[in-house]
DNA sequence: ACGTCTTTGTCCTGCGAGTGGAGAAAGTTG
DNA sequence: CAACTTTCTCCACTCGCAGGACAAAGACGT
């Protein structure tokens, strides 16, 4: 199948795009409710898109009172990769163009493998999710990789925990490999992306989206808009001080947030209280599999293991004292925290609602929702998928 | 004199305008190479803007080897006032249309005690400026208050240290009394517009501007645009923790930043050492004066003081670690330091790049500038009359 | 079965925004 | 005084778009 290669040709064009990705098939009648063209105008471009293939019909709708109106919607056919490459695992997906997921592959990973060996497995995965038959090529991928990106080249710039990965041309090789075209972003934006587009930040201007794995990031979204700064390392909070003269970091200070809690830090920690015979619950699960995660941290909580609680809680109390801080500077509209350590649930929640609502201003705070992340793992895929067909969905 | 009731019919007028307003006065071939229109286009949208009176002939300018061309230029007529309510002083300004300082009066002043006293005050100061033949009358005027803002309605919302102005319509008020258009806003957004229009931070896309006196702020500025956040409380640092269980600040909790440094904290610890015979220096100012204030500690410094360099570079230090946080978060492409303290100058500044050039990572610090602020004391008040300028020269 | 009302979609006319070229006006330079 | 430049004005033409007339298609009541 000849993949599209279509664009909108004028700003209505990516409009009627946008409107029929968020808000599936429609008919004209109901489009010119939401924008703001005449009917025939409407029509005429409408029809334009019927043309380049993007758009095609869908049959009639149920009457409204009147005659039935003729739905469109955008090419059931076309196809999105997302993929969301983190520290130790991948996560690559295919979408429709109304970024449905399809079909979905989680594999672990190691980006300090670097580039060339990253995306040769994520090239495999792709191709095994098209075996399925759900797509037979690509009209567009989103890249997200953990750490800062130049974003109008695609290119990744001195990634602390992607040594090999500084200046890849990530947007080129995979443009080249796959034969369409791909857009990179951070990780963490990515799951903003995809928490505004289908999770909990639905109709929030500005909100934060913190998101806490192996390391910590935060997503920044002003005005319906991801806010990547001037190098594009915006929201890189895990080397704020989180503790005076604290734990010594990779990055050579100390007292890094990241250094305190993260889901390596949490890990760490664990395998500490095990050993010195603090927790017997942590000792089991630390015999049992060699090793421990934050997710037997979060088991043991749930089982009700005193240490474990108290890891959380007070891993909690940090992050909530930073996000405080950015909440003050910020006064965002929500906050969403997300990651690999979602798992740990409501203890880690409710130890960063209480330092935020303690140390922050009532008026910042006094609406200000806290909340997990609704999508999960498919936060970023869908990230992913949004950031590429925002792209193609503008005109040329 | 009437004044000027006309506004931009159009996106093309309103961009005119404001051509002319950074640019000063203009030929239409020159404006024609900064706006993407077509001559004759132009020379209608100009024509129309010289019928409203906004705009008004400025006689030829020189030939560049062919046919002189016609100025024009923005109404020299117009006037606008700038106010910047401080919690202890007042600026009151009045300027042209291209926003060049006609005259400027600063006053002490105490906010406490709420609007109608501190409105008389300033509408007297407006009043002395006009009587001196600066103004007929003002088509516009923009005001800053020191605390949080509810920015389309102009109202102050919960302000800590201005009691008494909660909800109080200062906009409507002024607007009524001053018989133009108002728009009310922070004090540090107006200090980081001034910049950027006036300053340091012209052409800089993203920019902090961090504002020190009597408390701590902080303008945001993203693409241009300053940040307000969802409450209007965006770049309220002062409470943002800086000390773990440090010093009781007046908003109820410890460590505070501005507990630790701000005019006050800094007039308040300057005394103590006095009083503790650290300083010959500031004993000898303390007695003088019968108290001390951040300009003394300035000047005591600037003496040789050890102490009173101590402090400074202590309080700078504190600060220089919640910028460093905010860097990290922000990324920014310029740090503006301003207000108050800007007396304190390099030892202040120099302890703040210190810290922020040490903990935030390279890449966000690689190229940061952190400078003080270029405009000093009449920031607030060009910043206040670029809001109303910019509000005027927009689309009705 | 029929007329009336509602909704949807298409066609057509007309207005205003905007472009681009021709040419006049006003300079400079040799 | 001729040749070249720059600026400004005027005019014809195109195109985007609104808005109304009208046709198509269905619901609903009589």
């Amino acid at each position: 199948m000849r993949r599209m290669t279509a664009r909108p040709a004028n700003a209505h064009q990516a409009r009627l795009l946008k409107l029929l990705r968020d808000g599936g098939p429609n008919s004209r009648a109901q489009l010119g409710d939401q924008i703001d063209l005449s009917r025939s105008k409407l029509a005429v471009e409408v029809d334009r898109l019927l043309e380049t293939g993007l758009v095609v019909a869908d049959g009639l709708a149920a009457s409204r009172g009147g005659r039935r109106s003729h739905n469109v919607r955008l090419n059931p056919g076309l196809r999105f990769l997302g993929v969301d490459i983190g520290a130790t695992s991948v996560d690559v997906a295919v979408t429709n163009a109304e970024l449905e997921t399809l079909g979905h592959l989680n594999q672990p990973l190691d980006v300090r493998e670097g580039p060339v060996a990253v995306f040769e497995q994520v090239l495999a995965m792709a191709a095994k999710l098209r075996a399925t038959g759900l797509a037979e090529g690509f009209d567009g991928a989103g890249i997200g990789v953990p750490g800062p990106v130049r974003f109008p080249e695609g290119v990744p710039v001195a990634p602390p925990i992607m040594p090999g990965w500084d200046g890849f041309p990530v947007r080129e090789a995979l443009s080249q490999e796959l034969g369409c075209p791909v857009m990179v972003d951070n990780d963490v934006n990515l799951m903003a992306m995809g928490e505004q587009h289908a999770g909990v930040a639905r109709s929030v201007g500005d909100f934060l989206c913190v998101k806490i794995g192996t390391g910590i990031g935060c997503g920044i979204v002003v005005g319906g808009q991801v806010h990547r700064g001037t190098t594009g390392s915006a929201g890189d909070i895990g080397h704020i001080q989180a503790v005076p003269d604290g734990r010594p970091c990779a990055c050579g200070n100390r007292g890094c947030l990241e250094a305190h809690f993260s889901g390596a830090a949490l890990a760490r920690d664990a395998v500490e209280a095990a050993q010195q015979g603090l927790s017997a619950e942590l000792a089991t699960r630390l015999e049992t599999n060699g090793g421990l995660t934050a997710a037997d941290v979060a088991a043991a909580a749930a089982a009700g293991d005193a240490t474990s609680l108290d890891l959380i809680r007070e891993g909690g109390n940090r992050v909530g004292q930073v996000i405080a801080g950015l909440v003050s500077f910020f006064n965002p509209g929500l906050v969403v925290i997300g990651g690999g350590v979602t798992g740990l649930g409501h203890t880690l929640l409710a130890a960063i609602r209480t330092q935020v609502y303690r140390q922050s201003l009532p008026l910042a705070t006094g609406n200000l929702p806290i909340v997990l992340g609704e999508l999960g793992p498919t936060a970023g895929v869908i990230g992913a998928a949004r950031l590429i067909s925002d792209h193609l969905f503008s005109p040329a």
